[in-house]
DNA sequence: AACTATTTATAAGA
DNA sequence: TTCTTATAAATAGTT
């Protein structure tokens, strides 16, 4: 809308390009929280422009909204991905990993269409920038499943920590009641000792971490 | 738009809100694209409605890009935290993160006098060159630290788990000798139980992780 | 889902 | 940069 249709393509003036940013950068956000307030539901919006620079986000509510919109989504997500992958129920780790793999693979695929499309003449500074942006999220992706995956241990660590104190204070009060009872009546009050057996915490070990 | 001008306001006809609701989110991700086209910028859309689905993302390039924005924001809104509010404290969290702070705060020294050696004429390349850099030693640091935090607790994790294990293994085979002593003499072999008790565990709770 | 009368957004120009 | 204006786009109400 203007004076001209504008092409669907990156606009090469440098200038009109900063100019277009800001303004329908203005109007997005306008639009969004038109949105928001007419049909009542939460948004958020977030703009980084080409240097890397976070421009602008908005959403439904109140301030900090934008960051419970993401944790929100991040669970919908997880939710979404655990929808899909349930059928089977050997190695869970490693399937969870599936996602990782998958994306390792098409990077690679895509660095090599790269180095083939440009072995005449090498790589122009273009594409080693692509090449940079594409490893880049290729380590963030890494590192974000680093994170997960010692968290996730941490949490069954913890877990199992709990289970193991409980279990051991429960064994404690059956050992000073069996003592009691032996004080008081010589005997026949432990038969229901030694009941409060758990499986064993060993699959822990098997975990995939430690392990280089 | 539209026949009538609407007010900003709920509309409060479900069915109407409804048609709205679908007309105006298609638009606004149709005008986030284009943005992101013309302009060469990266964009995340999140819209969840009244009744908690997601309903769309959409973004710059790559499929998964939403997710790597979501970092990238959370990135972003942490340093302008850091930066905002470094007066207050008095947290056990804060005393963990002393490290990141006194690299932050060397870092934005350096910062200030880079920028201040240059204000007349800007910042050069070779300026932008060495700030890259001193940034990136920052990260590398903080993504040390935190490595090592969280390895640090795994392990004090599975060495208390370990612990546990072998308390209960213990209690288990005094239960079982006591057990076995009362059928054969009726009594006086439960003196030594509960001699294994070990620190509570409860320390590991303080330290700094799942704290938000 | 398709159709228009209107409103809104904005490209180019001042 | 900011304002103006002609034009493109989006869309509210209707069918």
């Amino acid at each position: 809308m203007g004076r001209k249709k504008l092409e669907m393509k990156r606009i090469e003036d440098k200038s009109s390009r900063q100019v277009t940013f800001s303004k329908r950068r203005t109007g997005l956000m306008k639009k969004a929280r038109h949105l928001s307030v007419l049909c009542d539901v939460d948004i958020a919006v977030i703009v980084f422009s080409a240097l890397g620079k976070l421009y602008e986000s908005c959403s439904g509510s109140s301030s900090n909204s934008v960051e419970h919109m993401l944790s929100r989504y991040e669970r919908s997500i997880t939710e979404e991905g655990e929808r899909t992958n349930n059928g089977a129920g050997g190695q869970l780790e490693v399937l969870s990993q599936c996602t990782k793999f998958r994306t390792c693979k098409e990077l690679l695929q895509a660095v090599d269409r790269l180095v083939e499309e440009n072995n005449s003449e090498g790589l122009s500074v273009t594409d080693m920038t692509e090449l940079e942006l594409e490893l880049d999220a290729a380590l963030v992706q890494t590192r974000l499943r680093k994170t997960q995956l010692m968290m996730e241990y941490m949490s069954s660590l913890q877990e199992e920590e709990k289970k193991l104190t409980a279990d051991k204070e429960e064994l404690d009060k059956q050992v000073a009641s069996a003592k009691q009872l032996q004080n008081d009546d010589g005997g026949g009050g432990l038969n229901n000792l030694a009941t409060n057996q758990t499986n064993s915490p060993q699959h822990l070990v098997t975990l995939p971490l430690f392990n280089g």
